[in-house]
DNA sequence: GCGACAG
DNA sequence: ATCTTGTCGC
């Protein structure tokens, strides 16, 4: 069993291999994964695939496992990604790019559940949450794609927050590997043309369970 | 020591 | 995340 202050270093060693660069791909085919915890040491999983940029549904996986550790802030990446892993093995379409319900390298050791997929994995993923966790930021403005950066206490921005509809709360977007701040944005806003919540993430949380 | 704290 | 339906508001 891994302990919490393994977990910690583990991050410290994977942060090192975060990639910040896209490397141009054409993107057709989108994936999300999300957990649902319906009770009694059960991890629900789901993962979904999503045409781009036609957002249709093109695939859909759900997987049962047990729950293998506890939710503890800054350490989610150990809670979900073993569920995720096996929903994946079902997965039949290779996707372009993942969305996780999660920060990417907006977290205190840059290293967010999106950094870590995408590492293990080794695929571009976003970080896309719906709450803040770590680094500065200002109110974006109320309009529809207004932004603010999230900074660490450097200054370095390490994410963003996004107004993906005017009036409504911002989502916390960050890059989780292979890819950058500003393609980021960029694809959170195509994929959010009329929710808050990117139509990916919005499939998979209600393909797990909770919508 | 005192808050903050993805899902 | 989870316990949980209708309801107030734009």
């Amino acid at each position: 069993m891994v302990t919490p202050s393994e977990a910690i270093e583990l991050q410290k060693r994977l942060s090192s291999r975060v990639s910040g660069r896209w490397d141009g791909r054409k993107v057709g085919m989108i994936a999300a994964a999300d957990v649902h915890f319906p009770g009694r040491g059960i991890s629900r999983a789901a993962l979904v695939v999503i045409s781009f940029p036609g957002l249709e549904l093109v695939e859909s996986i759900v997987r049962d496992t047990g729950t293998s550790f506890p939710y503890i802030p800054g350490l989610l990446s150990f809670r979900e990604i073993p569920p995720i892993l096996e929903a994946w093995k079902d997965l039949r379409t290779a996707p372009d790019l993942l969305f996780c319900d999660s920060h990417g390298t907006a977290h205190p050791r840059g290293l967010g559940m999106a950094s870590h997929l995408g590492i293990t994995l080794g695929l571009p993923t976003i970080g896309c949450a719906k709450s803040h966790l770590f680094g500065k930021y200002e109110q974006p403005g109320r309009e529809r794609g207004e932004r603010s950066p999230v900074k660490d206490r450097s200054g370095r921005i390490i994410g963003s927050v996004l107004r993906t509809r005017t009036g409504v709360r911002p989502v916390y977007v960050s890059p989780g590997h292979m890819i950058d701040m500003r393609t980021s944005i960029r694809f959170v806003m195509a994929c959010a043309p009329r929710f808050r919540i990117p139509v990916p993430l919005r499939m998979a949380h209600q393909a797990a369970g909770s919508g």
